[in-house]
DNA sequence: TTTAGAAATGTAAGCGCTTACATTCCATTG
DNA sequence: CAATGGAATGTAAGCGCTTACATTTCTAAA
């Protein structure tokens, strides 16, 4: 038994069992190559001394910490929330553990949170989306550490993504919206500086109006920040204008619920009136009346296939280092927030 | 200059600046014990070299990592969400990087968590609530980390906590509601099993009505997981009793929307036929029609508050041991969701 | 100029661990 | 029973860093 404080270490665990710490060593990370009574004794003076290994000492030689980092904007947005505890789900079920920090959507923040996770010695890390400075990106390069980018499926960016085609969805809602009448658009897109997802579904959103014969203009599209308050702002905004569209593209389902209630209280009826998509499919739109018609994104999903790509590529398991970028589906779910445009 | 891969170390940086490896160590972590010039020849190597320290070299002879654990339930739950948001964000400014794991409401898992993060030589750690295995705790005690249980206000558990009374403002919620006149209370619980916050809040209803000379009847109270199908559902099954309540208490504002959708759904206008009650003051609440009224909990201010007590205690700042437990207030907000009860 | 003392720097040990290589043990086999 | 070779174990170096202590350098008073 040891004196408090104090941990014990591989030597006392040595002298407890009366072996050499090579032994010990061995036993605990390769136990095959250890006859089976010493295994048993080393277990025992283990046991007895409750020693518990020192990664600090282990990440010296191995130059490996189990360890991976995530930095992602921000916790309050519940899409990122969801990706994060099906991530370190997996990270855990694979040993590692997770480094978290948030970037509030500054990259240099983000940039500053990379470094620190690269001199705390993460094997891997997952960033957001594909906006970062260049020297982000540099630096995980030369650090020569495995990383991904989720929530975003983006090939051209050059950089490893593992998430959806924000454009093709939002052209999905489009066409959903054109095919059910509908030419007057309008859009509470999300704040799109240094945010590549917001600008694709933007980007969608046009190319899919354009693809229709019709556009978006510049009046119609309002940038928000992610709260139901700006969201309820915006709408006002859009709604109260001399041609007020019949139908309301959101960058979120979070902003599509302050659109919501922005209408409600100007007394514009949805769907009859007017008609709102989202985007995330957070567990609440389903309930909100009338039920939001959103895009679902494979949140859970995509955390899962990050950490287990990252983990394979630390791990270099063979055909983990072909297998580039990964794109998940998304899928449009149809609900009463959206029919017709009303008749004029 | 170093070659690919291989970062540099504090022997490159001392080659370059043509000094030793104390010097250049001592310049780095205590610059007013080296000369100017000096000084300025490393910090040009460094530059040239691009060193990163490493973390494990330093926490091995320190013992300190510079990095703090927190294992909370989920993040499915948006409060746990904003309290992590701002305990990183404090600990990042107090030059601590953050572990985080989930513990999905099993102790046995946030056992194992903790025991990782001890691994890996975690300087402190935040835990949720009070309910922990005797093990858990012993562990940090043993390791001599400090710790604090957050989201709770409990002195008897004799634990370190940092958080709110959760029977005192359920008390305030419920003599609220007896002073405008309501008799018949239902309640909608989170899972009490493994969560002291449940209880207590359970607790908190139970002790105010009993002042007021009422009582919880044994089928008025519905225990449902933190979601709003869930809280929809015990709605239902409230409702639908011979004597429904004409105010229902529940455990977080998630539950409550379920509540109100579920009341939406049977008919029963809120707050004219009932009256509703929620937890955490999330941002949605204000908006959600008829507006909830609920409990404003300091969760920014609580994230912060933790960090910043686990940050002095590592750094033994003087003053800091004697500060046990803290209490941060919390607020009952009123809005549209509670009225007086109809007149039978 | 000499020299004492302070300031700056260097030397070397050691934090806990893994692992290449050396040594010892043991079960076979001739 | 000795020789032999593989299996098990031990020895020791070294990962990158901090720091006590030794040494050198500088400053300034005698």
């Amino acid at each position: 038994m040891k004196q408090d404080g104090a941990t014990a270490t591989l030597e006392d665990v040595a002298r407890e069992a009366g072996v050499s710490i090579a032994t010990v060593s061995r036993a605990l990370n390769a136990p095959d190559v250890v006859r089976q009574a010493t295994r048993e004794r080393v277990a025992a003076a283990v046991e007895r001394t409750g020693y518990t290994p020192n990664f600090a000492g282990r990440a010296l030689v191995l130059k490996r910490t189990m360890t991976v980092g995530a930095v992602i904007p921000t916790l309050d947005d519940a899409i990122f929330a969801s990706g994060v505890n099906s991530f370190e789900a997996t990270c855990r079920e694979r040993g590692y553990t997770l480094l978290l920090a948030f970037s509030n959507y500054d990259a240099v923040a983000e940039l500053t949170s990379i470094r620190r996770m690269l001199e705390r010695g993460i094997d891997a890390m997952m960033l957001v989306g594909t906006d970062h400075r260049p020297d982000a990106v540099e630096l995980l390069r030369k650090a020569d550490k495995p990383f991904v980018c989720a929530w975003s499926y983006a090939p051209p960016s050059g950089l490893p993504t593992v998430g959806f085609d924000n454009r093709a969805a939002m052209a999905d809602v489009v066409a959903h919206l054109t095919d059910l009448g509908h030419t007057d658009f309008g859009m509470v897109a999300g704040v799109t500086a240094g945010n590549d997802r917001a600008r694709d579904r933007v980007k969608g959103v046009r190319a899919q109006l354009r693809r229709r014969g019709l556009k978006l203009s510049p009046k119609a599209l309002v940038e928000a920040r992610y709260n139901v308050d700006a969201g309820a702002e915006a709408a006002h905004r859009l709604l109260s204008a001399d041609n007020p569209p019949t139908a309301i593209v959101c960058g979120n389902d979070v902003l599509a619920y302050g659109v919501l209630f922005a209408a409600s209280a100007c007394g514009v009826r949805v769907p009859k009136d007017l008609s709102v998509v989202g985007f995330d499919d957070l567990s609440l739109s389903a309930r909100l009346p009338p039920g939001l018609t959103t895009v679902r994104v494979p949140a859970l999903r995509m955390g899962e296939v990050a950490a287990n790509h990252l983990a394979d590529l630390v791990e270099r398991l063979p055909g983990c280092n072909g297998k580039g970028p990964a794109e998940l589906p998304t899928e449009l779910v149809v609900r009463g927030s959206t029919a017709p445009p009303p008749r004029r």
